[in-house]
DNA sequence: AATAAAATTGCAAACGCTTACAAGCGTATC
DNA sequence: GATACGCTTGTAAGCGTTTGCAATTTTATT
């Protein structure tokens, strides 16, 4: 049984007969210490079922070993797969994840990113659809190190990990222009987010260049990420007498599958639908949706991996990493 | 701009000319400052861009504003939504949240709860099937108080917030029964876990007595929590000639319906489903899932508001909190 | 056996903040 | 005008570690 207020590295010392150094430097596996002294320090420690005590060590040290992770929605699948990626390099290296939801607003990931600061975080990782100009300068007065997941600044100065959206986005294009249907709607967040602007949208526009189509503003959408923005949405692209869409988010392209089949559409055959974020929710469903592939678990992991580095000081070759995508072919589009 | 490194406690009382308590006091709202310097401070803080240390406060007050969630997936769309709830009032009373993903595994539950009570956190939420031996005596050694959120100690000795299983199986295995479907397949996790053997079995078996039927050990399935265990699991319930299923898992369960209709059944005129989580899964599939409704927010909401009530030696009339469910109807049940 | 070099240990000062307890001060009371 | 009381503020002792430096003990060398 252990003792109901735990014990301190003082009492092992005691117990022992040795000091506080000693005792510091066996828990935190300095070597210099003898053999033999080690052992019976090992072995108070386990008698007084001695733990050290993080918050201390902290202070001393001026390491938590605690990362924060800002994110917009752990219930969303996209954002908790990278997480699932960044919470197990993460206790690979023996890091604790300090968890925030900001559902993108701005002023909910500033107060984060000043939180985490004052929890003296190691590091962060930072995940969200556009970077707010104060969010930026709160990241930059905190003096730990940053990178983003799954996202990016506008100006690309910050250390990144993503797939290139522009290809994949055009790719997906391309893939239903060549099945013919050519009236390709595109369904993304709001165009003020570089991520849709200059990334996603160059890839569509890109898809339609090469395919000699003219660019129509009609066939552009914005929807929220989730089944009802997807539902609602669909209503309008039916109107806009568009036969194919990309959508942004696996939720939205659910619900305007859902919506072209429940009228009269049939998918993939009359209606092409890719999606991009190739969560669960795309095999699923009958048909299962085709969907632009992303290593979303290691787009996280490699982030976290990143930050470690970051964290240790070393040198980075690349820090605007571009991890390879895919297309996976399936239901909702031709063959 | 900041200064490089942030300014203490200590430059702010050097500005104003004031000592470190007085400053700590209005730091920390205390009311005993004369309202003339509390300004002077706030200036000066603002002015020193001021933030204070969190950790070297956790080491004086003992106190760290930071619970541990331990939960076995983050990607498993059941949890997320109980952490979103727990995230939120945690926020609400300016916890933050440290994260732990266990996978279930027994070894990782203790190493993540024994981490978490060295990081000082003032409490913990505890997610998962079982809670093994080694794991409840980890939870009793760590001072921190727990609560269980969606989860439940076969001795029922710890604070929990949860459905009342036993009524929900019981309510949709009678529904499919009312059906006429009453060869009622059972898909759960290992009958080793207190929550199935305690609870759905248990409703499960009170409904088939209500109705007359006799148990039959064959219509008993394990599976684990994901769409190819539900495939798979879908053949032998298949061989079983059961013409419904209750499941305890969304995707096991769309596993089981998709398998089902390829293999010619018609849901739900050949073959029920109730699903017991009622994710976002159940509504985005056709036909869409007749699911137990759990109000998962409010399962992590409650249990963490109970927590501070814990952490704050509040005292509780209820530890064992059982939240309203309902059954939502829906496609895979007939009307 | 003496001395240098190496390996172990101990000392004590941080780390940045909270919090009794004590002290200072102005003012109401009689 | 002395006494007491209430409000503000300061003093200083922790909180449990880490860590640079010095001291001590071992071990190696000659």
């Amino acid at each position: 049984m252990q003792k109901k207020s735990s014990a301190t590295i003082y009492d092992v010392a005691n117990r022992v007969g040795v000091s506080l150094a000693t005792v510091s430097r066996v828990v935190n596996g300095n070597s210099n210490v003898r053999e033999s002294t080690k052992r019976k320090v090992l072995d108070a420690i386990e008698e007084l079922g001695y733990h050290p005590n993080a918050v201390a060590r902290g202070l001393a040290s001026k390491k938590t070993t605690t990362i924060g992770v800002v994110m917009p929605d752990v219930t969303d699948m996209y954002y908790s797969e990278l997480a699932r990626g960044i919470d197990d390099v993460a206790n690979m290296y023996h890091y604790d994840v300090l968890l925030t939801n900001t559902d993108e607003d701005p002023v909910r990931e500033t107060m984060a990113v000043n939180n985490l600061a004052s929890k003296q975080v190691d590091g962060i990782i930072f995940m969200g659809n556009e970077l707010d100009r104060e969010v930026l300068n709160t990241i930059a007065a905190a003096d730990a190190p940053v990178v983003l997941a799954g996202s990016l600044d506008s100006e690309g100065k910050l250390p990144s990990v993503n797939i290139d959206y522009v290809k994949a986005v055009e790719e997906a294009t391309a893939t239903v222009i060549k099945h013919g249907h050519q009236r390709v709607a595109l369904v993304t967040g709001p165009m003020s987010h570089a991520i849709n602007r200059m990334h996603r949208l160059v890839g569509y526009q890109s898809a339609l260049d090469a395919a000699g189509l003219i660019f129509d503003e009609d066939l552009l959408f914005t929807a929220h990420q989730d089944y009802a923005a997807g539902l609602q949405i669909a209503e309008k692209i039916m109107q806009s007498e568009a036969n194919a869409v990309i959508a942004y988010d696996d939720e939205v392209a659910l619900g305007i599958m859902n919506y072209m089949q429940d009228h009269g559409k049939r998918v993939p055959e009359d209606f092409e639908i890719i999606t991009s974020n190739d969560t669960k929710f795309a095999i699923v469903t009958r048909p299962d949706l085709t969907s632009i592939g992303q290593p979303k678990y290691d787009i996280g992991a490699v982030s976290m991996r990143m930050l470690t580095k970051l964290m240790n000081n070393e040198i980075i070759d690349d820090t605007q990493v571009k991890l390879p995508h895919t297309l996976e072919r399936r239901g909702t589009t031709i063959n």
